[in-house]
DNA sequence: GCAATTGATGTAATAACATTACGTCAATTT
DNA sequence: AAATTGACGTAATGTTATTACATCAATTGC
């Protein structure tokens, strides 16, 4: 699919979460955008939603928040596959990952229960390279 | 590890974990318990902590609620390994899995990152057998 | 036995996250 | 031009989770 134009609110939430260091929550992202004439909640929500929708972002279940999508040709639509996410707890880094291997599993073990796949969520807590350097 | 005794508080929200049909949140748990003199969230909220500690129980993050550990030996402490759970968007019914292959591949993601892992949640939303058949 | 510690509990208040409801407006379609 | 659609603004409310503080019972050390 082409390019997708975005209105002035989803593009200030995606400027919100590609400019952050980590991920943000809702409430986070509206604090960011009062300077713009963000007042409410739903004004962030509605932005997300779409954004989600259009695999721009993506939400973290683990920690209520949400990242930029690292992959490379952003800004277009795209499927994903299978994303894993590996979050640091100690500086909040989130790594996205794609594996052919885990999709395989996951698979097989969803057709297992002959249960029918529409979304999965794979989050990896733990501790970041940098953070376990002692 | 042995049989881990169970304060009041933590057997009745076992209790009314166990005998549900699906997942409950911690309000849903706290009205059914009300008549058994809960009064407060955070009796709830103690209760499934260490419940989850004890590993009787396991938090579905993407819904925000809890369900009974499906594992044959409960009441007992006892290594969960990675688990995944299918969860079926229209019965709520939740399937327990575990697979020796996924942990594998979650092993050489988190490996090719350097990344400690310390919990993974692997949720995978759809729709069940039963939910499927026309 | 008795003080000190530890762990569970009760209650109230508050914080953090998310949605419903309602009205307006601009662009697109017919 | 009327109807439809999609984005927006605002207020109110609903849902999930934590902080703070006080009390009580069981255990530990002396
Ligand atoms: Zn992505
Ligand atoms: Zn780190
Ligand atoms: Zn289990
Ligand atoms: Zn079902």
């Amino acid at each position: 699919m082409a390019i997708q134009k975005l209105t002035k609110n989803q593009s200030l939430v995606l400027d919100a979460l590609e400019h952050a260091e980590g991920p943000l929550s809702a409430y986070t992202i509206l604090d960011k955008l009062r300077d713009h004439g963000f007042r409410a909640p739903l004004q962030v929500y509605r932005a997300l939603d779409k954004l989600l929708e259009f695999g721009l972002i993506h939400r973290l279940e683990s920690m209520n928040s949400f990242v930029a999508c690292a992959h490379p040709d952003h800004h277009h639509h795209h499927d994903h596959g299978v994303t894993a996410f590996a979050i640091c707890e100690d500086c909040g880094q989130v790594t996205e990952m794609h594996d052919a291997g885990m999709e395989e599993r996951l698979s097989v073990l969803a057709g297992n229960q002959h249960f029918k796949t529409e979304k999965t969520t794979i989050e990896i807590r733990g501790h970041c390279q940098n953070c376990t350097a002692e």
